[in-house]
DNA sequence: CCAAAAGTGTTTTTCATACACCCATGC
DNA sequence: GCATGGGTGTATGAAAAACACTTTTGG
């Protein structure tokens, strides 16, 4: 079986299976020798926002103290069982919104974690990245009863995490500062319209590098190219951005643009930056 | 709540917490209110090998014929209920074992899926994807009583998959290609030593090129670049290929140096390539 | 005028691509 | 010899990086 030299085996030549099991009977839940392990959710939700200690911009996460054992009163990452009718995404938009108040972030999987010891229920959580720009975070006033908080991620080796949430949260740092390379995540991390320099400290706080290592100038070169271009190119795609006015200045210096960004939030950047 | 305007809540500077619960009691499993969503995995096991039909090499997964309901009868992808003491990747392994033969495969995790309505028993399935040499399939003579086959992923459109499994399919084909580009994950498909027109076909199988669009002589400078280099060069990485030998010659043509890969599968390259 | 912020010009370097060409083997 | 497959040399063009410099505002 399996063996590449056996008499070949070709599914793609059969004729279509028996019939189409919609609500088949016989499909129950219950496998009887093994308990089942339950499906969570859980939230690694990033904003950049100023530093509530230093000057400059920082990454920050959300966490919530729990109410409930195991480990009540330590903070973790928001989230919760899986219920029967939702689907994953559901299921976080909704825990989203239930702990931290926070509506129409932009959510992607990041991974599941189950290991048998992560959590005394034997849980396996499936783990979103949300994003959200700290403009649309203030709007927020339905608060809930849970008890939450924003910590800067270089804080985070501070703050003692339930179940396996300090390594969950350190893949979901890792992660977000790769994709920075080759996709378009950092846009849901500014206000609808923005200038380059907001850009700009979004991509220096999250890969926590200083002006040096990474001069505004070239930024703005570079990220004002996906700006032009023709609306319709006839083979490629649309420039992701667009100029949509002036910033009024708020202070000394020259006036920024304003741009506003147009691509899809999933699509990924053929320009692949090594910052 | 949430609010960044709200007087500062720092986690980072309290007291730690009251106490740590090791397999703390009142944490049961039971949630009483709805039923639970079980936790599974699957396994999207992919190899380059001979196509049967054409002459050049073909991507290709395998599939096992379900013995059960629902769908019973129709291929799908291996895979079963996580069970209460093994971790997401040893229940990986432990299927893959079990329902194709194979062992020892590069495994990594792929996403996963939970829409209520892929499969009525609710179930959650975190996907794995797994990759291995063609060559190392043949030596496995375990052979289990399930009934699997490998299908190139050209042909897949012909096949009837159970639940949503030529979506998950579809997204690990998609990831499996975009991978290319950015990590080693290429040497998982070639034996441990290898020629660089091995490692050639696979990225000609699983970008379904021809060799006019990614010329052989450019490939091989690039990748034989990667053994250049000190073994230890004091700042960044060792060379992650190095030269082992020469291959005899099995027909006209210069024999051909013998690769190895010594870097970590995991490794992300710095490089990016666009095809 | 000066400082600060935004943005451009220009050069250098790096690197992917293309393609001509040479090397080593079997027949 | 000639065909076949393995590899290198070299030119070209597109950007990324480095950095000087101009533009536009507030005080």
């Amino acid at each position: 079986m399996l063996d590449r030299a056996e008499p070949a085996r070709r599914p793609w030549d059969e004729e279509p299976p028996p019939a189409e099991p919609g609500g088949a009977p016989g499909g129950q839940a219950a496998p009887g020798e093994w308990p089942l392990r339950p499906a969570a959710v859980e939230l690694c939700l990033f904003t950049v926002a100023p530093h509530p200690e230093d000057a400059r911009d920082a990454l920050q996460v959300v966490l919530v103290r729990r109410g409930a054992p195991p480990f009540r009163g330590w903070w973790a990452l928001p989230g919760g069982l899986l219920r029967p009718d939702e689907s994953l995404s559901q299921a976080a938009a909704r825990e989203l919104a239930a702990e931290t108040g926070v509506i129409g972030a932009h959510l992607e999987q990041l991974a599941s974690f189950g290991d048998p010891t992560r959590d005394p229920r034997g849980t396996v959580s499936v783990v979103y990245l949300a994003l959200v720009a700290a403009a649309r975070v203030q709007l927020r006033a339905a608060a809930p009863a849970t008890e939450a908080a924003w910590v800067p991620v270089d804080q985070l080796t501070r703050v003692p995490l339930a179940f396996d949430h300090a390594a969950i949260l350190a893949l979901a740092v890792e992660r977000l500062r790769s994709k920075l390379k080759y996709s378009n995540i950092a846009f849901e991390l500014v206000p609808a319209r923005f200038t380059l320099r907001q850009l700009y400290r979004v991509y220096l706080a999250i890969l926590d590098r200083g002006e040096r290592q990474l001069p505004f100038s070239n930024f703005v070169r570079t990220f004002g190219r996906l700006a032009e271009g023709s609306v319709d190119d006839g083979f490629g795609r649309a420039p992701p951005l667009r100029v949509v006015g002036e910033a009024r200045a708020d202070g000394p210096g020259r006036p920024a643009r304003l741009y506003e960004f147009v691509g899809r939030p999933g699509d990924e950047r053929r320009e692949f930056y090594r910052w």
